[in-house]
DNA sequence: GTGAAAGCGCTAACAT
DNA sequence: ATGTTAGCGCTTTCAC
């Protein structure tokens, strides 16, 4: 296939009459090396064209310089801000990232992971799939000390760091504030709560009802997959409840937007009628009207710091103390959907 | 950092009293090792933990089983298909993908390739950059015969192959279905003409323009970045116009459905007072309101035919024909954005 | 400051 | 059907 044979360490050797221990130390700043061969070695590199061969070198060091990115998918502004966070940073710490999506499979999770180890990846950024149950494909990679880092979706294990922001607090917030503008009765749409993100949303929401000493019933809390389609047959689901909800605080903006939108569809005003709220600041936020109350956090952020965990972890290879968990802000944005005291009160009195 | 010594084929030969060279073989699915030898190779490796060095392999075969995917932003579900299309194409055929972003830049995008190319990828999938202006960065891999291949955003070369959609002939499709609609002041909003994808977005209003004794008057072309913050401005940009558009055609839909709602904020009725259209399919077009007309194209279907091609490519090595273009279907979707005869004539009359 | 030499783990001639 | 052997390109210990 390729036809032109690769320069290697021994083409510069040859040409410059000097070792190719010499020409490797040269190329890669070895303190012993004085400038002038260095420079000599540079040149003479860059004059024929010499690339390294990364298997090589890894081969003979043991090590790839390549970390490994699981995330569930790449479809969401949110994951594509996460992933360049992470790039820049492990790329100014002279490290390569391969990426792979896990589609929300565990299955395929676990086959990623496979293909990362045996690329031998100097540690591994997880974000779990929806059905992810536990860290028992990880094992390999905790074994043979082998980093495994969470950020947002995280499988809870005493052997791997996590980063995230406080679901639960920022659930219980936004919840509170559909509370102050007058809500009661409220519902909650959730993920697969086998989903730490989904759990701990949940678990903020019921706090914030508890605290403010409204019952929770539990056919107000629905679990869904939150697409698009999944919104829309909520939508129909809530309009036959006995009661309708007044409030509604959905865990993603996708499945609130097309929930809200169906909803209008049918005659419900909102936040006339009802109010709602989303989760994650995502554009879609901002172009379903009425604009839609929810939490922003910053995935850029988020995968810078994933990022910089990780690779501090793997410099100074005697930190014991991997375990540690980082949770970032997050922030209540009140839009249109929910900027209204809610007045269907006025029904009943 | 890694504690335990890692398994080898040696290893495995040791254990199982026979060469390192059948371990291989029998590993690899040789046809001339005997089943029952294979089973035993697989059952010991199982058992020992073995697992393949990637490095050792590529290093001895000269070739990486990886191919490499630069795409501008992994943000949008379209890309994000794609990207699902290339991995489940190249790992069904035994490969490896690398993913990067460009962050729509053509530096970034050069950057990347430099990684790629030192990771010796088999070949390159590549949806360029917005301001990328020639292949000139690729450069060394064509001399190696490392093959290119683009898709959707395409730098034309004689060199490479390419995927795209007709972007043309759907922008005709969707300007004459605005023009059918009775709109006689067309506009039509585009992003960086060195971009195939717009300059033939572009080339394909102006002909429907044309086709249909309509004038192109330049300043009703605005190239801009299409982001959802330039939807805004161009709203206030199409107010201040002597003549207010009748239809506007936008290359994509998160700015036409931006630059819709600060309209309809602004008292601009749509489609009462104006037409609007899209391109894309992108769920918001299915949020905004009034739901958007748009150009819709599977990219999952792209991904997986970008990847077929250039598997296909690097199978058959004497393929000198790589130079093909392949051309995917589109579909005029009509919404309710452009779903209304437009009648702001009855002023005029 | 530089060189010699061994070896990382695997594969592919070339044997048998 | 299996074994022998050499070598892919690099890094690194040990010499000097």
């Amino acid at each position: 296939m390729n036809s032109i044979k690769d320069i290697t360490i021994y083409d510069i050797a040859a040409r410059l009459h000097i070792s190719p221990a010499t020409v490797s130390r040269g190329l890669n700043g070895h303190p012993s090396i004085s400038l002038k061969t260095k420079r000599k070695i540079k040149e003479c590199a860059k004059e024929l064209g010499y690339r390294s061969n990364a298997f090589a070198s890894n081969l003979r060091k043991k090590c790839s310089n390549t970390i490994g990115v699981i995330v569930p998918r790449l479809n969401s502004n949110f994951m594509s801000d996460i992933i360049a966070g992470i790039e820049k940073t492990v790329s100014e710490a002279g490290y390569n990232a391969i990426i792979s999506q896990s589609l929300e499979t565990e299955k395929k999770e676990a086959l990623n992971a496979v293909t990362m180890y045996n690329n031998m990846v100097d540690g591994l950024l997880v974000s779990a799939a929806y059905d992810s149950k536990n860290i028992s494909h990880f094992e390999p990679f905790l074994k043979k000390n082998i980093p495994v880092i969470f950020f947002d979706r995280v499988l809870t294990s005493d052997l791997c760091s996590s980063i995230t922001i406080d679901n639960f607090k920022a659930a219980y917030e936004i919840t509170s504030h559909l509370i102050t503008r007058g809500c009661k009765k409220l519902m909650h749409i959730t993920g697969n709560t086998l989903c730490n993100v989904y759990l701990e949303r949940m678990n903020g929401f019921k706090k914030a009802l508890s605290d403010n000493n409204l019952k929770i019933n539990s056919s107000e809390i629905i679990v869904s997959n939150l697409s698009f389609e999944a919104g829309i047959d909520l939508a129909d689901r809530i309009l036959k409840m006995d009661e309708i909800p007044e409030g509604i605080f959905v865990a993603n903006d996708t499945c609130a937007a097309s929930c809200m939108l169906e909803l209008k569809k049918r005659g419900v005003k909102i936040p006339g009628d009802m109010l709602f709220a989303g989760f994650n600041n995502d554009p879609i936020s901002k172009i379903v009207e009425p604009n839609l109350t929810t939490i922003d956090y910053r995935g850029f952020e988020m995968g810078e710091i994933a990022a910089k965990t990780l690779i501090g972890h793997l410099n100074h290879t005697h930190d014991i103390n991997l375990t540690k968990s980082v949770v970032l802000r997050h922030e209540l944005i009140i839009r249109e959907s929910s900027n209204a005291t809610w007045t269907r009160m006025k029904d009943i009195s």
